[in-house]
DNA sequence: CGGACGCTTGAGCACATTCAACAGACGTGG
DNA sequence: CCACGTCTGTTGAATGTGCTCAAGCGTCCG
């Protein structure tokens, strides 16, 4: 609501340092600095990133989809990707949101079953892409691969415990807060105001994160908006105030929690 | 509500075969029958049954506790355990219960971080425990252990996903369907009236699964036991009709879902 | 036998949803 | 450059699912 000043989501700013194609080598740089392939030595790194494919995905396209067979592993390189999943009754779910050094898909490709969501590019994406069949090849051989996977994993296991319990347990509000909080810690870029969302985020895109309605974020917002906590503007989220944000979720401020102890 | 036959929960038919003591040579028979040992040489079998310790508690007995360092790894032999979180306010979410051949706790000990929850017996049960070094060990030298425990953690992290779904988007009498319906899968016994989950389980015990409450959760089973989809007496809960129950979670026998497509 | 525990039920209320209508921004094409 | 249609966001009013609070009952166990 309040003038933000005008934006390109895309391009050098939003993703970091610009790498036009990329060699091979700064791909096995790059590699390295990913949770998955963090700590293998160089001659390996180069190996993978020598058997990797290059693949492009527009912003609003998608990189798989739901029940598709998982026959790659992607990591992404640059850009950002909405991992998110369709139930019967064509209501959908957002998972959360990766960014460049994550692996959307990754447990669909170690389990061997189908992908359980979809991905979709949010803003132009690079990927590396490998055959599963590779992957299988490449953790047989790197013991640091199969450990660094396991801690992946296991890190999602958590993250979803974690959200689990949001839902379980926190009112709407609170849930809208945590997922901003979320998205600015993992994708906030310093602006005037604060710090703004990475890429854009419609009321509808918020309201699939945290199983409330477009309606209801949109009250919120405009309520927090008022109290200056965020600015907002179409598909334009700035958090102002994370602190204060934050006490939202940890706090007494609003109403009630659920269930009886 | 109607009258169920007499029943003590723990002792010959809750646990499968009995084994009072039970042998180096039963354990190692026992644990390539699990999830995480499978598909191990009998020789690797066998040295890793003699690093286990035995450990045996009482149901109601804590297993381990949340935010305790997680110094190691549990294998259920016997018995039941349910895992637990309480969040600040004191009010506590059950994650889920687990049965033989199952280890609560594992994520915690492959991240090597606190464990995320608590484990409480439900039924006396028996454990095999290795420190975390030895795990540590034991992975480097059998890559089909670290293969497993990717697999396992997989597992966790799709059924976590699902679980975050419904509560996303499900209402509460179809979270409840589907969670007897879990448990009856996992821990259902054959008796006269239909299948019996095989340990107690009280109204609470099911709020604290479904993010509800106790007299919602009461309100809920006594309609379906008029409709004679269940049975339940104190602490004990028998699904008469699964079928039916299951179409409560595909259906539209009821209300409306949540959130705009 | 008495207390604790688990279960049931009613009444009232609140958060959040649904439905409906509108307003402004964007971009597209004449 | 302006007109139009589409997309995104805002807001009001009505409704309802599920929670809170309160009371009572039966059963199990000490």
């Amino acid at each position: 609501m309040v003038a933000l000043p005008a934006l390109v989501w895309d391009g050098l700013e939003a993703g970091g340092a610009r790498r036009p194609a990329m060699s091979r080598q700064e791909d096995a740089a790059f590699l390295g600095r990913t949770k998955l392939f963090g700590g293998l030595d160089a001659e390996a790194l180069d190996t993978v990133a020598a058997l990797a494919t290059s693949r492009a995905v527009g912003a609003g396209q998608a990189v798989f989809r739901q029940d598709g067979e998982a026959t790659h592993l992607h990591l992404l390189v640059t850009g950002r990707v909405k991992i998110a999943q369709v139930n019967g009754d064509g209501l959908s779910l957002t998972i959360r949101f990766m960014g460049p050094g994550e692996v959307p898909g990754c447990v669909a490709i170690f389990r061997h079953v189908p992908f359980p969501a979809s991905a979709t590019a949010v803003l132009d994406s690079r990927l590396l892409l490998w055959s599963s069949a590779r992957v299988g090849e490449m953790m047989g051989r790197h013991p640091r691969l199969a450990a660094n996977a396991l801690e992946v994993v296991g890190t999602q296991t958590q993250e979803m415990l974690h959200r689990l319990r949001e839902f379980a347990m926190d009112p709407v509000e609170r849930r809208i807060a945590r997922a901003l909080l979320r998205l600015v810690g993992q994708a906030g870029r310093r602006v005037g105001a604060g710090l703004e969302i990475d890429f854009p985020l419609s009321r509808q895109d918020i309201a699939e994160m945290t199983g409330t309605t477009l309606y209801t974020v949109s009250r919120t917002l405009r309520e927090w908006e008022r109290r200056g906590l965020v600015q907002s503007a179409r598909r334009r989220v700035v958090v102002c105030d994370p602190a204060r944000l934050g006490e939202m979720g940890t706090g007494h401020t609003g109403s009630h929690p659920r269930e009886g102890a």
